[in-house]
DNA sequence: TGCATGACTCGAG
DNA sequence: CCTCGAGCCATGC
């Protein structure tokens, strides 16, 4: 059964809050993964084509808790600059730079991506 | 319930 | 082109 929710209190551990948040995380997994080889979107931009709008920071959070060894392919998403976004260290990932470039994505002198040579347009 | 934390974004200056 | 500040919103303590 599904466990009735105590009205007030509804931690993260409710059977149902949870499943939910999973699906929303799945929709996002999803999205990244359609993303083609050699472009690149944003987080704003996985976020909408996920239905999520106004969710960046969750598409960001979801790569974040990515496992190591992770076979999506989290490298095609940067922020809305074009640039990869700066990890807890302050730096952007060169993982991500070099798995770019090997596909095809150029990075300008200043750091930046031209997303409107290399940016995703789903149909 | 409140408050701080971000792989974010956008508009000002 | 860059730095800031404000808005945004799920999480976690």
């Amino acid at each position: 059964m599904k466990r009735a929710r105590t009205a007030s209190r509804d931690p993260r551990g409710s059977t149902d809050a949870r499943t939910a948040r999973d699906e929303l995380v799945q929709r996002i997994l999803a999205t990244v993964d359609s993303i083609p080889k050699g472009s690149v979107a944003s987080y704003g931009q996985v976020a909408r084509e996920a239905g999520l709008p106004r969710h960046a920071r969750l598409v960001g959070r979801v790569l974040r808790e990515l496992p190591t060894g992770s076979k999506l392919a989290w490298h095609r998403v940067v922020n809305a600059a074009g640039r990869i976004s700066p990890r807890a260290d302050g730096t952007p990932s060169p993982e991500q730079h070099r798995r770019l470039e090997r596909e095809g994505v150029h990075f300008e002198p200043n750091g930046r991506i031209d997303l409107a040579r290399f940016g995703w347009r789903p149909k």
